[in-house]
DNA sequence: GGCTTTATTGAGCGATCACTCAAGTTTATA
DNA sequence: TATAAACTTGAGTGATCGCTCAATAAAGCC
C-alpha cells in the first residue's frame, strides 16, 4: 500500500559512517549528513531517529568490516600470515576516510563525558581482541607460535600496537609503513 | 598605575589544561571554562583572547609537562631506566584528568578540520619523539643497548607503542599496567 | 480511480555556541 | 585626593546546534 523511500538505507549508513569517521561526533553536524546523504531534516529522522543513533550504526558497519577484513585475511593466507599482514593493510588503505580507527577516536572524545557510544566503541575493540586471540590461539595449534605465550596477552598487545600504529599513521611525517612493517616482525620472533 | 588581576594566570592555565585534557575542545565550552576559572566571559577575553589561544597554552603547558617528567626521570635513573619506567609511570598517574594523551586526542578530534591546534599537538608529539631518540642514543653509547639499531627507529616505534599504549589505558576493562611492563620489556631485549 | 499509508519537504523551534561591550570597580601614581 | 589605567561584571550578540511538525507528494491495494 505505502510509499518505499527512494534512497538505499545501507549505503546512506556507509556515508554517515565515513563523514563520522574523518570528522567525529560533535564535528559532524546535521547540515554536514543532510548534505552527504542528500535528506531533509524530516527524512533524516523519519529513517534514523537520531544523530546518535545513526553513529551508532554506522560504528558497527566499521566494526564489522574489520572484522571481516580479518576474517577474509585469515581465510586466505592462515592466521599468523593475517596477523602480520593487517596491521600493513590498515596503514594502506588510501581510499579510507581516516588513518585512525574509528572505535580509538569515539572512544577518546566520549568516554570523559560518559556517553553510551564511548561504551559501544569499547565493546567493538573487545570484539576485535577476541578475534585476535583466537588467531594467535590457532597459529599456536600449526606451530606457528610458541605454545608458552598466552594468547590473550598476545592479542592484548598486539590490538594497543595496532592502536598506536594508527594513531601514528594519523600523523603527518610518519613513516607508518616501517611501524607496520615493525609490528608484523615482532611476530615473527615469537 | 593599573590594578593587577586578582588571579595565578599560571594556575589557570593549568586547570584549563586539565579540562580541555579530559573533555577535548569541542567538549569543552566556554561555560565549562568560566566556571572553573571562576572568570566572567569579559576577564575570560581579556586575559587569554580566544578560546583556542587558551587551549594552545594549555597544550604547551601539557607538552612540557611531559617532557620534564622524562627528563628527571632520565637524570634520576639514565636512559635506558628512563625509557622503561617511563611507560609505567604515564599510565600509573591516578591524578590525572585522563589516561590518554592530550596531544593525542587533540590531534584525532581536529585533524581532519586542518585545525591550526592539531598540527601543533603533531609539533609536540615530534618533540618528544626527539627526545626518545637522544635517550636511545645515549643508551647506545653507555653500551646499555646494541649499538646497530638507528635511535631514530627505535624512538618511532616507542612512542608509537606509547600511544597506543595509552589509548588502552583509556578504555575500561584492559591491564594497561601489564602492556607498559611489555613495552618496557622488549627494551630489555635490544 | 479512490483510499490508505508512508516518504518528502522546509520553515522554524528552543537551546546553546563562542564571544562582545558598555558600565562599574579597584589600584597605583601624581 | 584626583586621575589614569587596568580589571571585573553580566546582559546580550548573531550564528549554529539537534531536532519537530504540519503540509504535500507519491506509491501499492482494492
Amino acid at each position: 500500500m505505502p510509499r518505499k523511500p527512494n534512497y538505499d538505507r545501507n549505503e546512506l549508513i556507509e556515508r554517515a559512517r565515513d563523514l563520522f569517521w574523518r570528522r567525529g561526533w560533535a564535528g559532524t553536524t546535521l547540515k554536514d549528513l543532510e548534505a552527504a546523504l542528500q535528506l531533509k531534516p524530516g527524512s533524516f529522522y523519519a529513517a534514523f531517529g537520531s544523530k546518535d543513533a545513526l553513529f551508532k550504526l554506522a560504528l558497527e558497519k566499521y566494526a564489522m568490516d574489520g572484522r571481516e577484513r580479518l576474517k577474509a585475511l585469515a581465510h586466505a593466507h592462515g592466521p599468523i600470515k593475517a596477523l602480520q599482514r593487517f596491521p600493513a593493510m590498515v596503514v594502506e588503505n588510501d581510499d579510507a576516510p581516516a588513518k585512525a580507527c574509528m572505535l580509538t577516536k569515539t572512544l577518546l572524545e566520549l568516554h570523559a563525558h560518559n556517553h553510551p557510544l564511548a561504551h559501544e566503541a569499547n565493546l567493538h575493540l573487545l570484539r576485535m581482541e577476541a578475534q585476535f586471540s583466537e588467531l594467535f590461539q590457532q597459529a599456536q595449534a600449526t606451530g606457528d607460535i610458541e605454545g608458552s605465550h598466552d594468547p590473550h596477552v598476545l592479542a592484548r598487545r598486539y590490538q594497543s600496537d595496532l592502536l598506536g600504529l594508527r594513531v601514528s599513521a594519523e600523523r603527518d611525517g610518519v613513516d607508518a609503513k616501517a611501524i607496520a612493517a615493525e609490528i608484523a616482525g615482532s611476530l615473527v620472533r615469537l
